[in-house]
RNA sequence: GGUACUUUGGCCGAGUGGCUAGGCGCCGGUCUGCAAAACCGUUUACGGCGGUUCGAAUCCGCCAAGUACCUCCA
């Protein structure tokens, strides 16, 4: 299904006549929106924080899979190649506090008797699996934390090297407050750290680590703790922070266009991986730093601590006290493009349900314009549809504007197909190809019309019985034509009577 | 406590100074044997108080309510 987009980045040599110098992304570093340059265009290196797979992917993640699938998509459209890295957070996770850490696969592993990376690869699945229902391309890279040991030992070593971190007991930790006196930690969260540090001095005593904003860069494994590496320092494994910065330094270089992940990333994960990039690299990474909002429901965070979080597979199922009935993955896609995705989105059953109506009304005018048939000129104006879907990207990705501008030709459309205004061919063409373009292409919504009933004979014998039931009509014989019609809605068909004959939909 | 942010019509959700966002729902209509579906149309809101301005949902101040981060989380 993802086999245009495939290759259309091997064909994009001649950059389409996009205008690349308007697209504005919002940086979380500076608090404004800016203007988007790579640094080495046509080329665009963008990171994401992945998931941890302990668990099973949930709504949450959705959101910044989708986020960013759409900044991927629409990057590309704009004639970039870009290369998406995406990690799988497989180790490193502590459980609670540092001294008493425990890896969080590791620990889920014991619980279930398993094998740690019987877990990786079974979380890691489900979330593959999810992401393709939900048609987010898959990344350029998606790198596992656990496959780049050696590359975090490494960065370790550089940022000792550079003398902003310590070792102690078999561990190594940040020096936070001498990396404060000539860098800004805090810069991307807002934060002053030295109100901080001035409070917890003397709360130090018994720990490993001198102060405890120091964060770990590699963990000496405890006796029962089974998932740990070799290292200078220990038998142990590497700090929860460091897999970024060592994975995105790996691939996208130490400079590098776009970091993206979730809202509640942004402290300490990502100020700790710019505080480690500036450390052992002596340089500020990242460009542009995008943070998506938080899904929430009835108004508060929807997430593993709370306990509040809603899988994807019991939105597929239904199978969820919360849920009224099931609900597509293209559903779910829709429902998180009608908001921003800075703002937060608050989750309920009747918003989704009004999501899923809209999104399949727009989905059979999608289908609809494709048989519109071509009149001698225009009675409607649609040559600016192109252009204003084009601004709304560029300011910032506003996916929820450009799906409004959908719905409104969804509306010409509609005139059209009921003879009320009239297209041209080449505004026909024009329509479709912005459609095919913002619908499938950028937004990826598509058609989840089920194709199991792919049976020729299945389709003439439903086509049959209607038009028993046509027949049935025009002799006014309402006792047959009933039904006909009532039998097959209770086997689940849609059957609509339309002027001259009848459409269905199997169940 | 510190730091951010949010508050829009029945619900969801855009919108940073003036021009109807959009979706869902409701209501009205078209179509129809009936029904459903579909389609068309309608529905004028911005937490409170004060200020700036010719003009504010949009800027400023105060107040109220709520959320997030500060600990694992997308």
């Amino acid at each position: 299904m993802e086999n245009n987009t495939e290759k259309a980045e091997f064909t994009h040599s001649t950059p389409p006549s996009r205008d690349r110098e308007t697209f504005y992304i919002y940086n979380t570093l500076t608090r404004k929106k800016e203007q988007f340059i790579p640094l080495h265009a046509p080329n665009v290196g963008m990171y994401v924080c992945g998931p941890t797979v302990y668990g099973d992917p949930h709504l949450g993640h959705a959101r910044p899979a989708i986020t960013f699938d759409i900044l991927f998509r629409y990057l590309k459209h704009l004639g970039y190649k870009v290369r998406y890295v995406r990690n799988i957070t497989d180790v490193g996770h502590l459980e609670n506090d540092a001294d008493e850490g425990e890896d969080k696969i590791a620990k889920k592993a014991r619980l279930e008797q398993l094998e740690p990376m019987e877990i990786v690869q079974y979380y890691t699945l489900r979330y593959h699996k999810a992401m393709e229902l939900l048609n987010v391309l898959p990344p350029s890279i998606e790198p596992h934390a656990s496959g780049h040991i050696m590359e975090q030992i490494d960065f370790v070593q550089k940022i000792l090297d550079a003398g902003y971190a310590y070792e102690s007991e078999g561990s190594v930790y940040f020096d936070v407050e001498k990396y404060n006196k000539n860098h800004h930690y805090g810069k991307l969260s807002g934060r002053n750290i030295n109100e901080l540090l001035e409070t917890t001095r003397e709360l130090d005593g018994q720990s490993e680590k001198h102060r405890s904003v120091d964060f770990a860069l590699w963990k000496k494994a405890s006796p029962e703790h089974i998932m740990r590496w070799k290292s200078p320092w220990s038998m142990g494994f590497p700090g929860w922070h460091l897999e970024c910065s060592a994975m995105g330094t790996k691939y996208l270089g130490e400079e590098f266009d776009i970091h993206g992940g979730g809202m509640d990333l942004m402290f300490p994960h990502h100020e700790c991986e710019i505080a480690q990039n500036q450390a052992g690299l002596g340089k500020n990474s990242v460009k542009y730093w995008m943070h998506n909002n938080m899904i929430t429901i009835g108004g508060q965070k929807m997430g593993k601590s709370l306990g509040n979080f809603i899988t994807l597979e019991q939105f597929f199922t239904g199978n969820h006290p919360l849920l009224t009935k099931a609900f597509s993955p293209m559903t779910i896609r829709f429902f998180i493009l009608q908001a921003h995705y800075r703002s937060t989105v608050d989750f309920s059953s009747e918003a989704l349900e009004a999501s899923e109506k809209g999104l399949e009304r727009l989905m059979e005018g999608y289908v609809r314009l494709q048989k519109l048939s071509a009149g001698e000129k225009s009675s409607i104006e649609i040559s600016d549809l192109r252009k204003k879907c084009e601004d709304t990207m560029n300011d910032d990705l506003n996916t929820p504007i450009v799906i409004s501008h959908l719905f409104d030709n969804l509306r010409v459309i509609n005139l059209i197909h009921d003879g009320k205004e009239t297209i041209s061919k080449s505004d026909l063409e024009e329509l479709q190809s912005v459609f095919k373009l913002y619908l499938e292409d950028i937004l990826g919504l598509q058609s989840e019309i089920q194709d199991s009933t792919n049976n020729e004979a299945f389709y003439k014998a439903i086509d049959l019985l209607l038009n028993i039931r046509l027949e049935a009509k025009k002799k006014k014989d309402w006792a047959t034509s009933d039904k006909i019609r009532n039998e097959l809605t209770a086997l689940g068909f849609e059957i609509k009577d339309t002027k001259d004959g009848f459409e269905w939909k199997a169940p």
